[in-house]
RNA sequence: CGCGGGGUAGAGCAGUUGGUAGCUCGUCGGGCUCAUAACCCGGAGGUCAUAGGUUCAAGUCCUAUCCCCGCAACCA
């Protein structure tokens, strides 16, 4: 019997500079839906990795004073470390400078351009010296540099060019045919009213004026520009190079889910699928462009020391807090924020209080009443049934909200049944049954049965955003006794 | 008139198909004592951006206006 498989990707982030908490966004999403995935059963395959090549990397490079090759390589490496502090769950990490890959996207290349959907034209793009930034004609600002302001100059130079006009009315269709195929709903929109108002124009494909790429076989003055290379990632990953497919590309693709930014939805919605068709490779199934992370309220950015960097608060709070934060408080389609306060006030609430305190209160009095023993259910009231049914309600909605990947709301249900376990608490009033010897063995056996039963519950639930409070809980419930010592999940923080 | 998303209690946010405005934090008062000064209950606090309109009834539909923010095709 053979499980349904699931494969999902992140975005693969630049190897320019150091991720901020808000580039992580896109690992700590696909993990908690890789996580949940695997819970329900399915043959989870999920894939990130690096974006390694550029003129951008280039040029940072040289101004480091070390090679290419050694700047991203020190780049990945930070990159797969803040994964893995961050328990990213991946199966493959890829990088666009490992050897399969290159391989694999000059065979891309090679087989688009036989088919003729690859021609030579020009490239036209305009860059400012002084700021030395390339931009584009809409970023210009009244035909001047948005930054400082000054004059640009036109750059052109020879470039081949990927003929997406050609495929217009079959991107039209796609879309038509399958509304729910980039979410939110609002960032379809925006595709659809972008190809229909305006077309899809052929986009250029390689550079003659950067050297750190992947070089075009049949012109190797030319290197392949980010679309090709970075896109193909999710198919080369699996083992795809247009000839001798791999198992595990027959196997994985088409993707279920690529999670990405909002500020890359075109490329995916439009570019990528356009590319697999020209391939005669299957589309994904679905694209999430989630929304940003503000640092407050603006953007994150170095310059203005407005940054966050996921590892360093994984440090001071724990990791498990700050995957928590981004999901539970990142909302579907609009942006997010996060500043310290935020942060300190949302664990202390709902993770040191609410669910900390519950568990710790609840195995305290496990220990004071039953030796820790784990009690069997006596006389069951309408309280404690309610409980249950809220518990029952609760899986049933935590699991509705994943499927469509409303995470804020699927940890918003979580937290409500945790209420609603410490509410139970002061309903029954344990420690007023426990004076009562008979009670004790018929009343508060239920009670404290239930309340451990939901615990674990919550456990299971809070295994994709938070994978080590969950082994935490587990290993405390124990299997017929509760640890003696409990250790608060959550120390509560003071600002 | 380029496209789209927002403007709801001090702060941060929910509010499917129109039917007495909710949640978290903070604040005030009460309860409880198993627990991480935690937990439970209650109160105060909102002309739901503004102005009109449709309706028995609008935060929810329509129109106009103001403000904020994304996208705007070779930009990760």
């Amino acid at each position: 019997m053979s499980a349904k498989k699931f494969y999902i990707t992140t975005a693969i982030p630049s190897t320019s500079s150091r991720p901020h908490i808000g580039n992580y966004y896109d690992h700590v999403c696909a993990d908690a839906i890789a996580r949940y995935k695997r819970m329900q059963g399915y043959d989870v395959d999920f894939c990130t990795g690096t974006d390694e090549h550029g003129e951008k990397i280039e040029s940072y490079a040289k101004k480091a004073g070390v090679a290419p090759k050694a700047y991203v390589d020190g780049l990945a490496d930070v990159i797969r470390k803040g994964c893995d502090v961050l328990r990213i769950s991946y199966d493959r990490f890829i990088r666009t400078t490992d050897d399969y890959h290159e391989t694999a996207v000059q065979k891309i290349f090679t087989k688009l351009y036989n088919q003729g959907d690859i021609y030579l034209g020009t490239y036209e793009g305009y860059y400012c010296t002084p700021c030395e930034e390339h931009l584009t004609q809409t970023q210009l600002d009244d035909g001047k540099c948005p930054l400082c302001g000054r004059e640009v100059h036109i750059l052109k130079e020879d470039g081949y060019f990927l003929r997406l006009s050609k495929y217009q009315e079959w991107i039209e269709n796609l879309f038509a045919e399958n509304p729910d195929f980039l979410l939110p709903k609002s960032r379809m929109n925006e595709m659809m009213n972008s190809i229909i108002k305006s077309g899809v124009l052929d986009i250029c494909i390689s550079r003659t004026s950067v050297k750190w790429g992947i070089p075009v076989r049949e012109a190797p003055d030319h290197v392949i520009w980010i679309w090709i290379d970075a896109l193909s990632n999710y198919i080369t990953a699996l083992g795809y190079n247009t000839e001798e497919n791999s198992d595990d590309y027959r196997k994985y693709w088409p993707a279920d889910l690529h999670v990405i930014g909002k500020d890359i939805a075109r490329f995916h919605a439009i570019y990528w699928p356009i590319m697999l068709h020209a391939l005669g490779e299957p589309i994904p199934k679905q694209i999430l462009a989630h929304p940003w992370v503000l640092f407050g309220e603006s953007k994150m950015s170095k310059t203005t020391g407005n940054v966050i960097y996921a590892e360093d608060l994984a440090q001071e709070i724990g990791v498990d807090a700050v995957r928590y934060y981004l999901l539970a408080t990142t909302p579907y389609a609009q942006d997010g924020s996060i500043t310290q306060k935020q942060v300190y006030e949302l664990y202390n609430a709902d993770l040191a209080n609410t669910l900390g305190n519950l568990v710790n209160r609840t195995l305290a009095m496990c220990n004071k009443y039953f030796g820790g023993v784990k009690p069997a259910p006596g006389s069951i009231e309408a309280v404690d049934a309610d409980l249950f049914a809220v518990r029952d309600e609760t899986v049933k909605l935590f699991n509705a909200k994943m499927d469509a990947y409303l995470l804020q709301e699927a940890m918003s249900a979580v937290r409500e049944l945790a209420k609603r376990a410490n509410k139970y608490i002061d309903e029954t009033t344990p420690w007023a049954i426990a004076k009562d010897e008979t009670l004790k063995q018929t009343r508060l056996t239920t009670v404290i049965n239930h309340l451990l039963s939901v615990i674990d519950t919550l456990a299971d639930l809070y295994t994709p955003a938070m994978p080590e409070t969950a082994e935490k809980i587990k290993a405390q419930l124990g299997a017929d006794k509760v640890t003696e010592k409990p250790e608060p999940l959550f120390a509560r923080l003071t600002v």
